[in-house]
DNA sequence: ATGTATTGGTTGATTTAGTCCACTAAACCA
DNA sequence: TGGTTTAGTGGACTAAATCAACCAATACAT
């Protein structure tokens, strides 16, 4: 047991992300999307063109709050809605170019955050972390 | 690089937790303290009884949000506030017996929500993680 | 095929948390 | 003794999260 004390170092970590990210939000984050567009950026990079309802379950955020996120990301240009030609219902999301040249930018940040963080773990271990919540969260799509 | 995966990962597991604990929160958080007043809880269990200042660098919060969330654990009588004999300029903090109940409980449910999501892990991935987790933020007292 | 249930998405209202700033009081430091 | 940090509080504001109601398109089921 004692898997208590994980929770507490994930909420850490996260927080040091949110932190580092921030102090250099003036350099990269010229467009203020912030750390709720920013994730959602970052996820559409990874998946293409997702329907909304995808997007909401990826990012375990509630749909309502996906909608404003991204129609604030679209009134920046950021982003782009179009219809799924399969099924009326859903709205297809994609990046722009634009949105495309925040998420190098995005990732750059990011990435450099980590490595601030991650500095006193091995190169096997950073690997070996990655692999883990891979692992753990692999299949994460109920409902 | 590609980092930036990892925070997305972070932020998927740490929403996996709160989905995790909020679906049984009706069974263990009886005093209503939420994901906020439950993180201040677990640290202070691990921390003793910490000055205010000490307990807000260690959860990574802003210490106006954190006189309020002790505050809020105070008037549910999970918590006392008493003056520091070396400076008088520290309050330092420390559960009830009721907070001692309630950490318990809330450890419970978090241990368990963890062994959920960590359930395709082997018993030297969690170790692992845990490991790497806490060589990255031993040291994380800066200022 | 037609009514019913389900699903994808939007909107509104409310609450919680995060952020920033000004301010008091005690301590430290010449 | 006076100036400067440091610990904590309070206020105002913003960003997210949460929850419920709702519409439109689809799936389903006899």
């Amino acid at each position: 047991m004692r898997n208590t004390d994980l929770a507490l170092l994930i909420d850490r970590f996260m927080r040091r992300i949110h932190f580092g990210l921030q102090s250099k939000a003036h350099d990269f984050d010229k467009a203020k999307v912030g750390p709720g567009g920013g994730i959602v950026l970052l996820t559409l990079s990874d998946m293409g063109s997702p329907g909304l309802r995808e997007l909401t379950t990826r990012v375990a955020r509630d749909k309502s709050q996906m909608t404003r996120t991204v129609r604030s990301l679209e009134t920046k240009g950021l982003v782009q809605r179009f219809a799924c030609s399969d099924d009326a219902r859903v709205t297809r999301i994609r990046l722009t170019s634009d949105g495309e040249t925040v998420v190098k930018t995005l990732q750059h940040a990011v990435a450099e955050t980590i490595d601030d963080i991650l500095a006193p773990n091995s190169r096997d271990e950073k690997d070996a972390l990655k692999a883990i919540l891979e692992r753990a969260l692999i299949d994460t799509d109920p409902t």
